[in-house]
DNA sequence: ATGAAAGCGCTAACAC
DNA sequence: GTGTTAGCGCTTTCAT
């Protein structure tokens, strides 16, 4: 077992109890003199003790830890955590993740461990199939610190998103911009709550900046679907684009991965990228700066996603720590959509 | 506050330790009867009821939970907290983790607050300057379950890392095998701590590939020095290889970024690849398979160093939760190198 | 200026 | 079968 604050009172020959009033700088002046401080200390740093948060955090009701789970470290959403940190940090709070890998039983799982460790907040970004909300919406109305995260689901909690149908909507407004009309988009495989929930509007962004320029009677297969919606599937079509008697100018695509796939084959058919066909991505991924022709594509703001959904639960954590006891206060929703960026690349030309 | 285990035996009408045998699922035959158990699961759910971890952990004196400290958690090393999860869950630990931003003072603040909250082991990658080196001996000293990862730092404390000599070696004896003898390496800019630990063993690698293969005298500008070890730098280095007289037919480089850079500066000047200059990445990042030419490249386990990782540190708590008291067990010291794959793509040539 | 004692949520040994 | 009690590490009155 690790050093517990007796053990160093023992050492110190003083009580835990002086020993707490060092470790919590209380009453610093009057209370304990100079000598049994700087003893104390002296003990503590000879005996490596680190007090016990959890002991600590039993009796003052509060951990000072936020939770937040993401789908997969391994995406971007794990920017998220990044741009939690610092402002968690900043009030003193600290800041533990985990990952579900998108699964409905390990949510659950992870969000039951974070409440048996008492974080006084939760962050979470659901997973894509739904499943998990209601048991979301039961915590959040508890009056449990709670904000969902990445997914355009609910208005009826706290959340924090981005604004998917505002991305496509810069995106396609700076293709007709630079003077495109025929402008197709690529949706990919459009089965699964995936497209329904994070693609159709991004899509409807890209209806609703044609229709804002009086862009009408687009051909209807301007509208492309792919099996895949990778590497392969942005291949695939391309490959349908040059197929097509009245070919689109540019193709506004629902990811980076199938836009870079695009570019690969124009290339390799010997079509020049922008010149030819400009290519548009979404999501800014790490290689769209490196692809042979650097990528034009929105950037979602993730770590600002992290930076305003910390900023939703400290208020509601300091809030409920104000008035406890008292119910039924606090309870307006915040919903915040965050305006994604466009980052103008190399890959959509200036049409004459 | 959250709801207790007395609040649950209250509106159960029944005593804490019958609310927590309930809980702890002990005695289930003979002691608690089927109604009072019933009874008390129901209120369990009614109330939304969960343990608090801490004040069990301070009973028992074990949290089950392993912390991971990253540098970066929008880095590689991020899949060795995949690779700790299922291991660990698997034998009932949960896994936290925190990111240092490669800075000595966050790291040693979230290692005292990974203490603070009693985490039963550490698994850390150290900040690359290896300032607190000292201090990580130290904790280790004690006893305390420590490894290191991700850094071939230290052989003198538990530690898992990337084999950096054994991945170089083996992509350029794998160049060698293609044919290849006029092999140049890029080794970046040759100057800081990162360098020292992390490319010059690379570099190594390289040399002990051409000298088991009897390859000796090559020109010495064929050891490539940059600026930059970006996309810049890549092309940086392909520009100085354009102006040798004698020019090599593979470069290695000493990461992916840099090879990207190179691949695209030889394409835009109308040289080949493989054909003309075949290329060798090292990490095999997100894009390498997606280039206009797919690496060819070193593909670090990550995943598995965190495996790894996970099962050295539970075997040393099983074994101090063991033989706890009795100090002075236990003190071996395992260091495994994990020898990385070799993923073949199209970037290198088979020479006639 | 310091210590004794109670209590936070929980568990386990020991009553009944 | 179930309740009582003591104690885990810590903080906070309240005495002294």
């Amino acid at each position: 077992m690790a050093v517990t604050i007796k053990d160093v009172a023992k050492k110190a020959s003083v009580s835990p109890s002086t020993v707490s009033m060092v470790i919590n700088r209380r009453h610093i002046n009057s209370r304990i003199s100079k000598n049994t401080r700087q003893k104390v200390l002296d003990v503590i740093r000879e005996s490596g003790y680190v007090p016990n948060l959890y002991a600590r955090s039993i009796r003052n009701g509060s951990t000072f830890t936020i939770g937040i789970i993401v789908e997969d470290i391994d995406s971007p959403s794990r920017m998220i955590i990044k741009g939690a940190k610092l402002p968690a940090s900043e009030k003193g709070y600290h800041v533990i993740a985990s990952e579900t890998n998108d699964k409905a039983d390990e949510e659950r799982f992870c969000i039951e461990n974070f409440l048996s460790r008492r974080v006084d907040g939760i962050i979470i970004i659901p997973a894509a199939s739904g499943e998990t909300l209601g048991y979301l919406k039961e915590l959040y109305s508890t009056g449990f610190p709670l904000v969902i995260c990445g997914r355009p689901f609910v208005t009826e909690m706290d959340s924090v998103f981005d604004h998917l149908e505002g991305g496509s909507f810069r995106a396609t407004s700076y293709c007709i911009e630079q003077g495109h009309t025929k402008i197709a988009y690529c949706a990919g495989n459009p089965e699964g709550m995936i497209y329904k929930l994070s693609v159709l509007p991004r899509y409807q962004g890209y209806l609703k900046a044609l229709e804002e320029n009086g862009i009408v009677q687009l051909p209807k297969n301007y509208y492309i679907t792919t099996k895949t919606v990778d590497h392969a599937g942005g291949e695939e079509a391309a490959e349908a684009i040059l197929k097509m008697a009245e070919k689109p100018t540019v193709i506004v695509f629902r990811n980076d991965e199938m836009a870079a796939g695009a570019i690969h084959y124009l290339r390799s058919k010997n079509i020049r990228v922008p010149d030819d066909i400009s290519i548009v991505g979404y999501g800014n991924k790490s290689f769209a700066g490196i692809l042979e022709v650097p990528l034009t594509t929105i950037s979602p703001l993730k770590t600002e996603i992290g930076e305003r959904a910390v900023r939703i639960i400290l208020d509601k954590i300091e809030n409920s720590k104000k008035n406890k006891g008292s119910e039924d206060t606090n309870r307006t929703v915040t919903s915040v959509g965050l305006m994604p960026e466009l980052v103008i690349r190399d890959s959509v030309c200036l049409l004459k």
